[in-house]
DNA sequence: CGTAAAAAGGTGTAATTGCACTTGTGTAGA
DNA sequence: TCTACACAAGTGCAATTACACCTTTTTACG
């Protein structure tokens, strides 16, 4: 033996096994890998509509309000689940378009989410087209797949929200 | 009767049903609201370390090579399921804090991403970290959960790829 | 009242994402 | 050879994301 192993049961001497890592059981690089492609497919979806699936999705929720008046940019930004400093960086493109409305709230603080006409009519051109990224999505995974798929992020988030998304 | 309704079974005349849309319902936004409140557990786990959940991976997977060479861009970019371009503009602040390195390839056209010791010795660092968030997520979400959420993932995201992610 | 805390919102900075387009390089066929 | 095409990679642009920090306004308590 003309060299000698220091290391007790030393891999080869040649470049890098390295680690035996496999680094695709990693949850969150699946979970957006999966949630670029979809979002891929919308957006290709509602382009000729000219919104992105978040633009739909930030419209969408503006329109739906229970009876009330429009919501706040706080209630909006939890209503779709996002940072609010990050729904105000997506409110600004609708706004610039005329498809929503900043209002004055009931406080001088607050401010009111408002769709307007043409945010109206957008949204309901792109509301078919909507629905056939959900029907080719659908189709293209299964439908029980899908289901699966829904339910357990209906079950799942708020398990991860309990904990620290308070952050007070 | 006062006033007639011309439209049979019209709403009340007041501001706005507007439409029975369970905007909740959408794939795309459930998966993203998942996926970034995901991401946000990952990246605050890594955060001692100094990478993004996504800065983990791209070291990830550029070292794993085959016993061959380093990846070219592409080939990680695939890897990765991302974005060619995407790719680029992720590399830029790896390779300034010097972790990885911008060889050249077999070509004069490909580039190889490599992987500097000081890369590997971040990776090293970050591992336990990224451990403890899987373990975190896997808690909060139930294991039996988990593993169901990724079998789907893997499931799917084959066949959304299957459809027109040629682009040629 | 007056001050401290809470509530609502915006900005700076930086990373992530991808489409359209451009540049440079290799290859194959006329 | 040279010309067209394919391949590899980068840039311009714009949207998405969120942390840290800031201002303004309201509320609660002494």
């Amino acid at each position: 033996m003309p060299t000698v192993n220091i290391s007790p049961a030393s891999p080869a001497r040649s470049v890098a096994p390295l680690s035996p890592v496999q680094a695709s059981a990693c949850t969150c690089f699946k979970l957006r890998s999966l949630a670029r492609r979809v979002t891929q497919l919308y957006d290709q979806a509602l382009a000729p509509a000219g919104l992105t699936v978040t633009q739909f999705s930030v419209i969408g929720h503006a329109r739906r309000r229970g009876g009330a008046a429009a919501p706040t940019v706080s209630e909006l930004a939890q209503a779709l689940a996002a940072d609010r400093t990050t729904l105000t960086r997506n409110l600004k493109p609708l706004v610039d378009a005329g498809f929503l409305k900043i209002g004055s709230g009931a406080d001088a603080r607050s401010k009111a989410v408002c769709v307007t006409s043409e945010g109206e009519t957008v949204y309901q051109a792109a509301r078919p087209m909507w629905k056939l990224a959900q029907a080719r999505v659908r189709d293209l995974a299964g439908a029980a797949q899908l289901n699966q798929l829904h339910d357990l992020i209906e079950t799942i988030l708020p398990q991860l929200d309990e904990s620290g998304e308070g952050a007070h």
